[in-house]
DNA sequence: TATCAACACGAAACCGTTTTCGTTATGGGT
DNA sequence: ACCCATAACGAAAACGGTTTCGTGTTGATA
């Protein structure tokens, strides 16, 4: 086992000093040719890479950034990570990421955990619970430190940060209009619970959009579930008392379940019933019909947030200047609607 | 902006020395209770929090693990990736995620930003390029630095250290039994290039249940697809071309698009085709019909990988020595074959 | 009264870098 | 022979902790 070798390490071995030995190896103009060449080869010779550990202490920098999701299985937040990573590596920053299973308290807890200096900036997106209980001390605690955050799709205007995410009232707006343009009248949803930042934008453009054709907002064609969890007693029970011709649905997992339900009551999709979800994955691509989708862009997202959170984390300037990027939605248009 | 308040300032303020702080703060019995009490109720009022990079330069102990897998999206991976975060987070270690995306440069570059300080341990699956190239060096340099290392799912033998797998060819024998026990005779397999050391075994596995059943191996009955990335055109190719009342797929979304090439062909799934998939995702819980999966148990995997590594890392024994943990799959029974 | 243990605390080294600010030689100029 | 600029290098502080090893003060003991 060859341990790792360190500056003084090369400093002994050539009887020169540690100073001597960093500058040479930064190829400084205060070293002689002739011991920059000596400490360069050696250093080579045995592989020298400088330690980030004492680095980061050093320049209080330490190029990591710290994710916080709910739900690291989702696809959708897996293609925002896939977004972060990539951006991030591309400019010499690790990520850390961590789950907060949609638990408040895990949120917390891995915020404080990584902000004791572990990272130079958060991404992050809310949990459930944290919307529920619409406490965000932890976040002002993280920002008052002059940590910079920026979050991501499930956001809150409690806090001054940077802020990405799609027009999610436009999405589902369209993805309504498309179905009242196909003829559909009886258009149901299925969301969940208002507290989240996301249905309950959706559920805004759900009902804009059958206003602005005239056609009445039926709350009992409205399945509000308690959380992002599969609930399929519910969604049964919405299916045997509500009569539809269409349901939009704030995700792919519902959307194809409604659909299998749909079919086993004999029902044509798209003829008899359309179906239109959030979140383009690989359920929508492969289920049988393939799903009408509102793809969220997850992965530009995540670039976006990686962006926007280095270029802070990097600029000098102290400017307390926050933006929020708003993407628009794309209607990926599939087997589950009439084109 | 407050910022982030230090044994110094602490020392500073109530004019005592540096290591009465840290004793004070760590309870230790030199310090009078006077002194603790005053320090503490002032560290606790200023929210004082140690900085890990000042610890893990001290310590050589970062509390942070590695993870570099193939691919972010994937749901197997994330699933390990979630196993990996809850033990590891459990024992006060935050992950750090990097996705070598299948490409061995990247995975060598990871794995050099990560290998110099940033972490204590890695746990990594291969990518398919490493594996083909069949090159290992960067994994041989790190192990020889005495970090320790957890191979987990996409595993080579020619490294020495602690690796987690399922039973890949006992699940493809699991899922192949399943098939000829339903009487099926023209059983397929959908797999990849033999140098990914899961698909290799997968296909060692449906041989032999054939063989042991006395079907002949029919080498037309078997697609290798280059990659794990979808080839529509090969797939369809196939089964144009190829007789069969039964496949067996080394992943989810290879089964479920060959199910709707069966469906569009007015197969009935599973009266007249029976189909098995790898890995118990949501794509095979909501297809239609749902499909039947040899489930991998990629958090149990994760989680167990995680355990693994913390015990090495904290372990202060020299021991050289490894182990292979070999996890049995599970057949998940749905409605692509028949109960 | 001299001795000594116990108590409470501080000085300093250390982890591995970076960086500022000396400190030596050396040689040129006068 | 003297002055001084310059080249080449080293000492030391700093980042923020932990930990070992003093050290000064007390009170009890012989």
């Amino acid at each position: 086992m060859k341990a790792k070798i360190t500056l003084k390490d090369i400093a002994r071995e050539l009887e020169v000093s540690i100073s001597t030995v960093s500058k040479a190896l930064k190829n400084s103009e205060e070293i002689s040719r002739d011991t920059k060449e000596k400490i360069q080869a050696f250093a080579k010779l045995y592989n020298y890479r400088p330690n980030n550990i004492a680095i980061s202490l050093k320049n209080k920098r330490t190029k990591n950034i710290g994710v916080v999701i709910p739900d690291i299985v989702h696809h959708f937040f897996t293609t925002v990570i896939r977004g972060i990573e990539k951006y991030a590596n591309a400019r010499g920053y690790n990520v850390i990421v961590c789950s907060s299973d949609e638990s408040f308290d895990r949120e917390v807890i891995n915020m404080e955990m990584l902000a004791n200096g572990s990272i130079d900036g958060f991404i992050m997106s809310l949990s459930s619970e944290t919307q529920k209980k619409n406490d965000y001390n932890h976040l002002k605690e993280v920002t008052e430190q002059g940590i910079p955050v920026v979050l991501v799709d499930r956001i809150t205007n409690e806090i001054e940060c940077d802020k990405v995410v799609i027009d999610d009232q436009l999405g589902a707006y369209m993805a309504a209009k498309k179905m009242i343009d196909q003829g559909r009248k009886k258009i149901g949803i299925i969301t969940t619970a208002d507290y989240l930042s996301v249905s309950r934008a959706r559920t805004e453009g759900y009902k804009k959009a059958l206003m602005e054709h005239g056609i009445e907002v039926d709350e009992s064609r409205m399945l509000k579930l308690s959380s992002m969890d599969m609930d399929e007693e519910l969604i049964k029970d919405f299916f045997d008392s509500t009569d539809l011709d269409a349901v939009l649905c704030v995700n792919e997992i519902f959307a194809v379940f409604s659909m299998r339900l749909a079919q086993k009551r004999g029902l044509r999709i798209p003829e008899d019933m359309s179906f239109i979800g959030f979140t383009d994955g690989f359920l929508s691509q492969y289920a049988y019909p393939s799903l009408t989708v509102v793809a969220q862009h997850g992965q530009k997202m995540g670039e976006i947030s990686a962006q926007m959170l280095i270029d802070k984390v990097e600029s000098e300037a102290e400017e307390e200047t926050y933006q929020t990027k708003i993407l628009e939605p794309t209607l990926v248009v599939r087997d589950s609607t009439i084109n």
